[in-house]
DNA sequence: GATCGTTTTGCAGTCACTGCAACTTTGCAG
DNA sequence: CTGCAAAGTTGCAGTGACTGCAAAACGATC
């Protein structure tokens, strides 16, 4: 039994490391977040604190949940976006087909961990600060797109951009979710596509 | 005796907090961040584990010697500019200002810090984190000048850019220290002004 | 069903961080 | 100088995140 599918054990590791998050973000979204103990989630997920540790290595990643494959998934993208793509393109489309293909997999989830960073907004700092590694990743697929040195800053400046990018719009998303978090994510990065020299000019009903 | 300038208990709060502000930074680049506790800083510092809180909120924050009162001058410092400037240049020149200044008192600290940032990235992100109130005083400041309402991204967008451009210009100043620190954030500030929607081209000798 | 690699678990320990209640120091006024 | 209030320091006891280790349970394989 071996079909390059998913084996008994990959599926239960998948389900217990789902149960985690889950349970971490509902537990967090209804009392607040320090007032859940990791001995709780690990109740609540059916498995022993100990477990949790092996799945996370922080209670800050088990809230925003994240992927350890979605780095090297949107590196992937990047490369494979054709050559007349521009590198700023390629690493925006990425970034959003992975923010899209997230929502349309655990909307509910997305939903109360907005209550949770509602209350807490350094968590997603602090998310981002143990992404070091993909954020790295991902500045090199731009690099080689870009036909630019490792040393360069354009790389990683588009990658942190991304992550800026990111956090305000899930600020922005969370104090008023009538707008979909893919759409204002979209229009930062075009802000940062265009330049931030020139500020926007205020009209009723502008963003 | 009272001055305005400073009495003997502000005098004393300020040689504390600098002395634990520096064991911290030294101590971590001598043996590492972990291998540091802050019951030797504080031993190192004169002072009881206790009070070391009593000034920082965290090692962490100890470690980059987050100055409280760095927000409110720079808000103050972007205000001020005369009408003319636009609001991307006000803040540019406010977080130059605020760099070169700190680089004059403290160059030997930021030595020593760029060490141990070598060997852990993500104690920078984790340090933008907690100040979460500087960067919404900044953003408020950046909105004023812009005539933008409090809810428009572009503020908050651009501080964080900001935020995005002294990580990687640190980054990059910790692999290689020939360029000074504030060159490599003015740099970094100037391509989010102008934009990131085209790649720089690569020719050689080329930052 | 014996065996091997993987995952889970418990346990003991370290360390960051907090609230509280005493104690010391400083600033000031009589 | 003395006494008093405010500010700052300290110790202590406690909580909870996180780690390394070694044993047990489990899944895959033959």
């Amino acid at each position: 039994m071996n079909q390059p599918g998913e084996s008994l054990r990959d599926r239960k590791k998948r389900r217990t490391r789902a149960a985690l998050e889950r349970a971490t973000v509902r537990l967090a979204a209804e009392r607040g977040y320090d007032h859940v103990t990791v001995e709780e989630i690990a109740a609540e997920a059916d498995v022993s604190v100990r477990t949790f540790f092996n799945y996370f290595a922080s209670k800050d990643e088990a809230l925003i949940g994240a992927d350890p494959e979605a780095g090297p998934r949107m590196a992937e993208r990047i490369l494979a976006f054709p050559g007349t793509t521009t590198p700023f393109e390629a690493y925006r489309s990425s970034v959003l087909a992975e923010i899209t293909e997230e929502l349309d997999n655990a909307r509910d989830l997305w939903l109360l961990r907005k209550e949770v960073l509602m209350q807490r907004p350094d968590l997603l700092v602090r998310a981002f600060a143990n992404s070091a590694e993909s954020e790295q990743l991902l500045a090199d697929a731009v690099g080689r797109r870009a036909g630019l040195p490792r040393s360069h800053v354009y790389p990683r400046l588009l990658v942190a951009a991304g992550s800026a990018a990111f956090r305000c719009a899930v600020t922005r998303w969370a104090s008023d979710d009538s707008v979909a978090l893919g759409e204002l994510v979209s229009e930062a990065l075009d802000l940062f596509g265009t330049g931030l020299a020139h500020a926007p000019r205020h009209h009723e009903g502008g963003s």
